[in-house]
DNA sequence: GCCATGACGTTCC
DNA sequence: GGGAACGCCATGG
């Protein structure tokens, strides 16, 4: 296992109880900024008896990445929710109050644009498209 | 070694 | 506010 994933690990671990952070800002944390799609890869990775309480990292949108229907996404919810973390209307949790590290979101207080979810994934659709 | 994929993020239209 | 495009990093085929 590569030193970045026990990094995440440990970044992941690092999280208070009843706060979430976003993979982007694990990443920066575990000392790989911009490796925020790793940060899901370590995390899909994530054996089910460790320690890590993968439940408390979301998007920067501070929604669930997985799809709802996704037992993980369910599971990732009911936890949050176990731990005081309110979701807002439409899913999303307020990164600026339950965010951690507070200085990383105190800074920017609201992400200019989070409400980027789609993305990427069209870009499958264009191959397959004409 | 190159190509495709994925629990993401930011910017541009 | 929503959608599309591009970038980043690591893994698997």
């Amino acid at each position: 296992m590569n030193p970045f994933y026990r990094r995440i690990y440990r970044v992941v671990r690092h999280i208070p109880k009843g706060r979430v952070a976003t993979y982007g800002v694990v990443a920066r944390l575990a000392g790989r900024p911009g490796a925020a799609r790793t940060v899901g890869w370590a995390l899909s990775a994530l054996p089910d008896e460790g320690d890590v309480p993968w439940w408390r990292v979301v998007n920067a949108a501070g929604r669930i990445s997985l799809s709802p229907h996704d037992h993980a996404a369910v599971v990732q919810r009911a936890l949050l929710l176990r731990e005081g973390v309110r979701f807002a209307p439409g899913g999303a949790v307020n990164l600026g109050t339950y965010g951690w590290p507070t200085e990383a979101y105190d800074s920017v207080a609201a992400p200019a644009h989070t409400r980027a979810a789609s993305s990427r994934r069209s870009r499958r659709l264009k191959g397959l498209r004409t």
